[in-house]
DNA sequence: ACTGATTGTTAGCAATGTCTAACTTTATGC
DNA sequence: GCATAAAGTTAGACATTGCTAACAATCAGT
C-alpha cells in the first residue's frame, strides 16, 4: 500500500484498530443515520394516534418543528417503503410493519431517556439527548442501560 | 385550533410537553445530525496528521468506507467552511478551526467510548456506538459520563 | 527518466430532506 | 349551505451525500 502502513515505526500507538473495522463501524452508523428520520416519524404517528385519534400532517410538522410540504414529501416516502397508509388530504395511518417499528422505536426511546435520568440528568436535556442517542444504540448497550436503570 | 387540543380528555397522559419544546429538540438533533459529518472528516483528518503525518482522501476514504470521489467532493465543502486547507492533489490539513473542532470531537468520541465500556459494553460494539453517540451528547451528559467512568 | 500503478479530480446521476409559492380540498362558523 | 379558514398537495428550488466513469496528476520501481 503506502509506505506507512509498511512501517510499524511511523504508526505511534493510537488505537491503531483495523481499517476495515473502522470503515464497517462507520458504515454503522451511516446505515442507522439513514433510518433516523422514518423511526422518528413513525415514532411520533403512533403516539399521535394514540393521544388523538388520528395523525395529522400539520400536527407532525408542528411537533417535528418543519412545515407542512416537508411531512408530505416524507409521508409518501414512509408510504413507499411500506410504513403506513395514506390516502389524499386524509390523516395517516401505520401498516404493520409501521406499528411494529413505532413499538421498537418507542422502547429505545424510554431506554435510553430513563437511562439518562438515573444517571442524573434534568429531564429536558435528557429528551433532547434521547431523541438523537437513540438511533445510536445496539441492542447490547440498550441492555446495559435497562440493567443500570434497574438497579440504581 | 384544532378539536383534540381543546378537549384535555382526549389527551391521555402520555408526557404530554408542550409542542414547541419537542420541535426544538427535534431541531437540535436536525442541527447536529448535519453536523455529524463534518466531524467525523475532522476527527478522522487530524488523527491521520497525527499518526501518518499526513491526510490523504485515499486513506479517508479507506476508514470511512465511502469512495474516493465522495471524500473530495465532502473536502471541498469542508474547506469552504473554513475548517480545512487543500491544494490540488496534495493532502489535507486543518485550518486552527478544525483543529479546534476535531480537539473537540476527539475528546466526545473518547468520553463516550471509555464511559460504554465502563458500562460493560465489549469494545468493539462500544467503538461503533460511540461512534453515533458521540454527535448527540450534550455537555451535561458528557459531564455525568465523565463522573461515572472516574467513580466506576 | 520512463512507464505503469496509484491517487485525485471532474462531471453527471440519484436519493434525501428542507424550503417557498401557488393551488386544491376539507372543515368551520354563521 | 356558503364563505372563509385551515389543512394538504404539487411544483420547483437548493444543498448534501453517496455513486460510477472518464480523465489527469503524481509516485515508484527499474
Ligand atoms: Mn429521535
Ligand atoms: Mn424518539
Ligand atoms: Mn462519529
Ligand atoms: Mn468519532
Amino acid at each position: 500500500m503506502t509506505q506507512h502502513d509498511l512501517d510499524p515505526q511511523t504508526q505511534p500507538a493510537t488505537h491503531d484498530r483495523p481499517t476495515d473495522a473502522r470503515a464497517e463501524a462507520f458504515q454503522g452508523v451511516r446505515e442507522a443515520r439513514s433510518r433516523e428520520l422514518a423511526e422518528d416519524y413513525v415514532e411520533l404517528i403512533a403516539e399521535l394516534i394514540h393521544d388523538h385519534g388520528e395523525a395529522r400532517p400539520v400536527d407532525i410538522a408542528a411537533r417535528l418543528g418543519v412545515k407542512v410540504p416537508t411531512v408530505s414529501k416524507t409521508l409518501d416516502r414512509l408510504a413507499r417503503e411500506g410504513l403506513i397508509t395514506r390516502a389524499k388530504y386524509r390523516s395517516v395511518f401505520l401498516t404493520d410493519d409501521g406499528r411494529s417499528l413505532a413499538k421498537e422505536c418507542r422502547r429505545r426511546h424510554e431506554i435510553v431517556l430513563r437511562f439518562l435520568i438515573s444517571l442524573g440528568l434534568d429531564p429536558e436535556t435528557a429528551e433532547r439527548d434521547a431523541e438523537g442517542i437513540e438511533h445510536h444504540v445496539s441492542e447490547r448497550t440498550l441492555a446495559l442501560f435497562s440493567a443500570f436503570v434497574s438497579r440504581s
